[in-house]
DNA sequence: AAAATCATATCATATGACAATATCGGTGTC
DNA sequence: GACACCGATATTGTCATATGATATGATTTT
């Protein structure tokens, strides 16, 4: 199973094969705008040197992030980092780049907004789709948010489930591409500030997800889609006052 | 400027390089489930031979569709096509890929919804943050889509425009990302049944855009929303009903 | 001055070899 | 007979080198 944004950012990052290095290096190093946009990149034998890694290596990498639209490579001309607005920002590990150099708020502002008006959609149509299973399914996991013993590792991989759980339940496999989105944005808030900290906090964080669960079950379009709305506004609440505490950027 | 899949599907498929040759054609034949998900497809060496280039070429292409999600290579095992689920949808190729084998209902049905989810929150962000220069623009384009003189082709083209144009406005960087959705949605649309058949439906379409930029322009957020609301739900019934008259799928 | 040509730098492709890794099957022991 | 160990083996991962394709910019020609 792959790990996504948030194992990988807490367990650590993946550095098995040399090839995925040289992806991470590169892809963060053109992310924070060490080689800004329009800008041409050292050719492929320099790279290659750098890394200390074939041009083969190097060459199989550059096409991992072309595929992601970083880059587009042109002969003769050399390789070039594209426009930002035409980055896939739906891509987990461009999202898991983007935290590395330190978390901007105003990237967590834009992905707020994203689910905003996402996942009351999804909550909408899982009440219309969702089987008696998923359901059930739902509602293990939201209570399961509840557990006073989270760490809060734990609660937000809990946190996690639960929407893809529902994104999975609103039978649109776009809902589901998301998820690599809704990790970020926990990642995001789960390094800032966690309802775990307090008794209370997980408290309510269940029973507004246990509120979800019920208009789904009660096949409550309407329902669904508002309580949806209060979990993704709680969040961005809880972002916005952390980050006023702690007005710096948070080193990746 | 890199052609999205609009002009792609338009003017004919890229061919340039022998490396997008073989991204294409692997990409389609899993997408198409040739490649079934969950199935290890052939080695290195072999299908090198049958696409009849080096394995430098066959494996950078193979980096290519991992980049994107859809295979994933472990050593010994072999390479193994992911579940679906794990697809970057956003993804512009992947997207193109999809309607090659035909254009599914159920799947405009899917972007449509998302579409539903996102632009109207996109129109309403952009009735905050739209500069003038930016609703000028946004103006210029609604009207150059009531030009009679359209063709489909020319008429998607700026549709594409305009949406994308929105999008930009919204200063949200993920609202354009939606951008490849967005083309993949008018391809879908175009193939089917264009507006531009008929004068009244250019006009038609026109001025239903033209409703959204005088909602942005008065700043007005929930009437920008509602406007562009309108403009999906026609978009999407003009899909329904094409369906309904040729309920077999149509070749890509 | 404009157009055609050529040199050059960079990416694109090809080939052959070796290394790393994980499965599978055989071997031996209990 | 069951289980643990271990090596043969197949596949991806990496490397080094050579050649082709392409677009730029300088040079030459008209």
């Amino acid at each position: 199973m792959k790990k996504g944004p948030l194992e990988t950012l807490i367990t650590g990052v993946d550095t098995r094969t040399s090839h995925s290095q040289v992806v991470d290096v590169l892809g963060r190093a053109i992310i924070s705008g060490e080689f800004p946009v329009g800008t041409i990149l050292p050719g492929d034998q320099d790279l290659a040197m750098r890394f200390k890694v074939s041009r083969t290596v190097l060459r199989e990498a550059m096409k991992t992030l072309a595929a992601k639209g970083l880059i587009v490579p042109r002969a003769r001309i050399g390789t070039r980092v594209t426009a930002r607005n035409q980055w896939n920002l739906f891509d987990s590990d461009i999202l898991t780049w983007h935290f590395h150099n330190g978390i901007d708020e105003d990237f967590l502002t834009h992905i707020s907004e994203v689910r905003m008006a996402f996942e009351p959609h999804a909550a909408a149509l899982a009440a219309i789709h969702a089987t008696e299973a998923e359901i059930s399914h739902m509602m293990r996991l939201a209570v399961a948010m509840g557990d006073p013993a989270h760490t809060p590792e734990s609660l937000a991989v809990a946190d996690l489930r639960f929407h893809l759980a529902v994104a999975e339940a609103s039978a649109n496999p776009f809902m589901r591409s998301v998820g690599s989105l809704i990790e970020a944005a926990l990642v995001g808030i789960f390094k800032l500030s966690s309802p775990a900290a307090d008794r209370e906090g997980i408290e309510d964080v269940s029973r507004n997800h246990i509120r979800i669960v019920e208009q789904i079950s009660r096949r409550d379009e309407a329902g669904a889609r508002a309580a949806m709305e209060v979990v993704i506004r709680v969040g961005r609440a809880r972002v916005r006052v952390a980050m006023d505490d702690v007005p710096q950027t948070v080193a990746g």
